[in-house]
DNA sequence: CCTTGACTTCAAGTAAACTTTATCTCTTAT
DNA sequence: ATAAGAGATAAAGTTTACTTGAAGTCAAGG
């Protein structure tokens, strides 16, 4: 069992934020010792590397609230569960597809500056 | 030359995010007609993709103002221009590789769900 | 004992990027 | 001549996700 400052250490992730996340309602069973203070096991671990995932693959937290709350109801919200994945994955997929679009934009400004540089050396050679 | 509605209908950019954004210094000489109002040109109109494309891949608003500001000096900017592009097109890079990276994380967590479903299938014929 | 350090809670504050509202002006169709 | 419609400005409001601050609790070390 993990302090909460172990924790942080571990994922990064500061401690308010975990505290945040947990009024919230995204990390489900976080136990406590006996005067109160936050105690994570390896399964608290592994929902914090999920909701992290979700959330820096732009998951609002509000759906993550969702999921979680799913998660508790128990086994008969799997294919729930199961469709908001497939959702999620999608709109990543569709993020990527964006990026690389515009990274494609990018790029084209970029070859636009090597020739206007390669003109510029050329009129300074002239002078 | 269009008026601010046709920019809209043009870009999907709502007529108080172009007056926003000129406002903040992202889109250098728009024009005004006699009376005061907003009229965009071919330049203005591919401003407004450019500063777009940047919005979209994660470039905050003041970078974009530090850029055009760039811009407005002149030639002599060129390269720190050209040194911005080039930095951001590596922060798309990572943004794409991390995003493949959490991808993954929800590919597994969709198999697991996939594996959890065909418990349930089996089970149910058993009863 | 008592102070220090690591927690706790709750409320308020922050940052970024818009968006909305209120008020005003101008052009045009009736 | 005037009412409607498009557009302008400035200021305030909204949303999301944290972050910070204030005030209190508790266990351990000097």
């Amino acid at each position: 069992m993990l302090t909460i400052k172990e924790v942080t250490e571990l994922t990064g992730i500061a401690a308010p934020t975990l505290r945040y996340y947990e009024k919230e309602g995204l990390l489900p069973h976080v136990k406590r010792n006996e005067s109160g203070k936050r105690l994570y096991d390896e399964e608290d671990l592994s929902w914090i590397h999920f909701v992290t995932a979700l959330r820096a693959t732009g998951m609002p937290i509000a759906q993550i609230q969702k999921y979680v709350y799913l998660y508790k109801e128990g086994d008969s919200t799997i294919s729930e569960r199961k469709r908001m994945m497939l959702h999620h994955k999608k709109e990543i997929e569709k993020s990527i597809r964006e990026l690389y679009f515009n990274l494609d934009k990018i790029n084209y400004k970029l070859a636009l500056y090597d020739v206007l540089e390669s003109q510029i050396e050329r009129t300074s050679i002239k002078i």
